[in-house]
DNA sequence: CATATTGTCATATAAGACTAATACAATAGT
DNA sequence: ACTATTGTATTAGTCTTATATGACAATATG
């Protein structure tokens, strides 16, 4: 189960960041195939979104094989082999890190506080 | 002076990329205090965009006072001095780094990874 | 069978992003 | 002074995103 996290300052639609992390999950192994993911209905909950927002997400991912629905059963990872493109993956990588970069530089931080911080954060894969 | 590049299928709209862009000069030390920019016309006229995008960019980094703006004259990197209390400035750092890491998490991506990434950007730091 | 739970659909409303055209305001240079 | 150049502001129109409701459809469960 993903722990979704939303940035409303990053600019990206919810539903965006909804699907890429659900495409991601898929990518690293932190989801597997036939797992349920949680209920349109309590994840706009948990998000604190609409319920529009999670259904769109979740549609356009069953539009891709990535996701399965049932009504009146739930929402699953489906089984087909999912490939992410390396370089789209490294792509979300060098944009999110270079955003925070950007800010923390404002603050005055440089890249070796930053690292050694970051470091105190070895936990949570998966 | 900024090579400034725009990727109208990444979903990210131009005046955020333009926003991004200075900012990340300004953080690697690319762009230096009092530098000129190109002109709200010039740059949209480089870009292919709206004179208003180019303007809504450097009006909202005039705010945050990376840009300093003289109608007639032109805009130019602005001295922002950063001034966080010594005490504040790890919490600071432990704050901007958690909320960072949680959501690099959420897209699957693993500290070693991102620290390899930060490790790319050699800021520009005073 | 009845009911709750699941996903789906439709409509209306609002805010944000972007373009376009035009005009205004401040400064620099001649 | 005059003019070109700079940033700023206004207005209008289109598209996307997101919310808010309410209803509908398929499935699971008792």
């Amino acid at each position: 189960m993903i722990n979704f996290m939303l940035d409303p300052k990053s600019g990206i639609p919810f539903y965006r960041q909804i699907i890429d992390q659900i495409r991601y999950g898929v990518a690293t192994g932190k989801l597997t195939i036939g797992e349920q993911l949680q209920t349109v209905r309590a994840l706009a909950v948990q998000l604190k979104v609409n319920l529009n927002t999670v259904s769109k997400a979740y549609r356009e991912l069953e539009i891709q094989n990535v996701l399965e629905t049932q009504q009146g059963t739930g929402t699953f990872i489906g089984n087909l082999e999912i490939k992410i493109p390396e370089e789209e993956r490294g792509k979300k990588l060098t944009s999110i890190c270079t955003e925070f970069f950007n800010i923390a530089s404002s603050y005055g931080f440089s890249t070796e506080e930053i690292i050694q911080e970051l470091k105190t954060k070895k936990g949570g894969n998966k």
